[in-house]
DNA sequence: GCAGTAAGTGTGAACGCTAACAAAGTAGAA
DNA sequence: TTCTACTTTGTTAGCGTTCACACTTACTGC
């Protein structure tokens, strides 16, 4: 009875999955012109393709990934190297690349980063290179991981979420400089003159050029830029900060690096009983989707990381394809305007 | 000139990627000796093992991992098919079983719903297939998901987060129902008889239990579990029903689904004057970061999503190692008191 | 001293696919 | 008719691994 259900003659479940060779033996042909099928090969008449569809229905034929690869040596897997992938920037970039990845036939291998250091990075991509990925997307915004990559002889094309590309890494990107600018244009505009910025961690691309578009900006009115203090992207620090600022006030304007921090100020200030906007304006980085409901809806610069996850595979695909364009993509980011900001007084 | 670069004689770079037989060569041994240290099996001298390290160093060598998956028939890749993985919950799981995968050797491979439809599973479920994934982890809190899932023969083994398992499907959960009693049993504690509850749409599993262990527990105290309002997860449907019950108040607390609903919710009682937690006190679901920082900051139930993650390749790990454990592992959640809460009047 | 066992190593054949080439058939032009 | 060119199909040889087995050598126990 036991040997009945494993039996290899009284048996009739199939042993293994069909190949190329099975469904050529049922349709008639060659296991050749089954390839051809299958690969959409155009050289196959009308007639043998429509047989061989048939067979491969009948058997539920699927192309073996692993035998495929071997030989052409691609593996139609691209990389996908991030960290905080569960923050809302990165999450989103990511599945804009697994989206465009997936329809343009590709698999998406995630490899997420516990701690930024160079070992981790380079672990990270020997983790891909033993997969022989065919390309990696590295969503790494530090300054640290451009240096780590450039170590590594890696021989897949590489793009870079929010680097400038060179001749080695593509990069893709949101103009964050552009972006701050907006919003402290926004505010200035509004009649601010003296408008502080709370900093991501300065060895972060992007933390790095939005001070530098605050700065820029403010420069460029003849306002001092000499209000800004760094915090670490998280709620927490950027409550620190605004206890620090609700105690010894400075600015009639922050220009927050991203929305948790700005939620943070937020609750820091209406505890002290500062009113934003009415005492002090407030503008966050992001958009992500809680933003409109803080106390009171902020105020952002919105970047679409989905767009410029998209954007990255574009690169990538052309890269892959043998037809490499620009070596850097600029997204535009976009002012939103809510209820945190408004005149000063 | 530019033949030189190319000339397979001239040209000294390696025209591919060394092979065992390349080890084996440079070694002095068989290939398949190579084969064996690079497996760690036991039957080789240490003599020839430091040769073969040697060697393998020298050329740098990585084994194909096309070729051994033809042979072994598994492609050491784990699939995770995940929908709202911009989502706190949903994005630390996948970071869990990422983690968890990687450190056991495996390749993670992502595939991201756009939207939540029978069709889109069973195409996720496909392109898993077509990979030749080992396993495939769900991460798709829907009840029409596990009937989309057994629709399909898969073949391989299925962990389903947030599911009961049952003999096709593993299941790792997080006790939802136990999570939702805990909330409920601190208001009570507290002497709140009105507690209504703001619920997540009831096609998510989660949604669905903690709507039970609500009016579970409501019912074991002797009240009345009489309202109940359904949102969709977001901010912006907790903004609504918080305008509809500050319009029209009844109930002095309120469990709250998720934490972003329970931000739209505070948001619309701050706007209509209504303070918590003095006036209403309102409990949260999740735990994401930000939590802390809402005005006011908000009491929650929280869930160890990167545990569930891990637990999840526990389990997958099992399967793949021919021991399956049990079907069914449950993560306890843990209330995490802040300021939202508070006795009534 | 000889079978019996174990450890270490090598040989050959798959695994399922594609690339390159060969062969057969078809059609139009000379 | 015959030649050429093209289309369609088949044949063969790998791709780089592991598996099953065979072979050697060394050590055990009687």
């Amino acid at each position: 009875m036991a040997a009945a259900d494993t039996d290899p003659v009284t048996d009739s479940r199939p042993r293994r999955l069909p190949r190329l060779e099975d469904v050529a033996e049922l349709a008639g042909v060659s296991h050749q012109t089954v390839s051809r099928v299958v690969n959409n090969h155009p050289s196959v008449s009308p007639g043998t393709r429509g047989k061989v569809e048939a067979a491969i229905a009948t058997l539920g034929y699927r192309r073996n990934t692993a035998a495929r690869s071997l030989v052409t040596r691609r593996s139609q897997t691209i990389g996908v190297l991030g960290s905080e992938l569960s923050q809302y920037g990165p999450a989103n970039t990511m599945l804009g690349v697994e989206r465009a990845a997936r329809d343009a036939g590709y698999f998406v291998s995630v490899a997420a980063l516990r701690e930024v250091s160079r070992d981790a990075i380079l672990d990270a991509v020997r983790h891909f290179l033993d997969q022989s990925v065919d390309g990696i997307v590295v969503i790494v915004p530090h300054l640290e991981t451009l240096a780590a990559l450039a170590e590594l002889p890696i021989g897949v094309p590489v793009v870079a979420v929010g680097s400038n590309g060179n001749d080695t890494v593509g990069g893709v990107k949101v103009d964050q400089r552009r972006g701050a600018e907006l919003a402290v244009e926004h505010l200035i505009g509004q009649g601010h003159v003296r408008i502080g910025h709370i900093a991501g961690p300065q060895d972060w691309i992007d933390a790095v050029a939005r001070a530098d578009g605050w700065r820029a900006a403010l420069e460029a009115a003849g306002l001092a830029a000499d209000l800004v203090i760094e915090g670490d992207w998280s709620a927490g620090s950027g409550y620190g900060i605004g206890r620090q600022l609700a105690a010894n006030p400075r600015a009639t304007a922050l220009f927050v690096g991203n929305d948790q921090m700005a939620l943070g100020v937020l609750r820091a200030l209406n505890e002290a009983g500062i009113r934003v906007p009415q005492d002090v304006s407030v503008v966050g980085f992001d958009d992500q989707p809680e933003a409109g409901y803080f106390c009171p809806p902020l105020t952002v610069v919105r970047q679409d990381f989905e767009e410029l996850g998209r954007r990255c595979m574009d690169m990538m695909l052309a890269e892959l394809g043998g037809t490499p364009g620009p070596r850097t993509l600029v997204v535009e980011p976009e002012l939103v305007l809510r209820s945190s900001t408004a005149p000063p007084g």
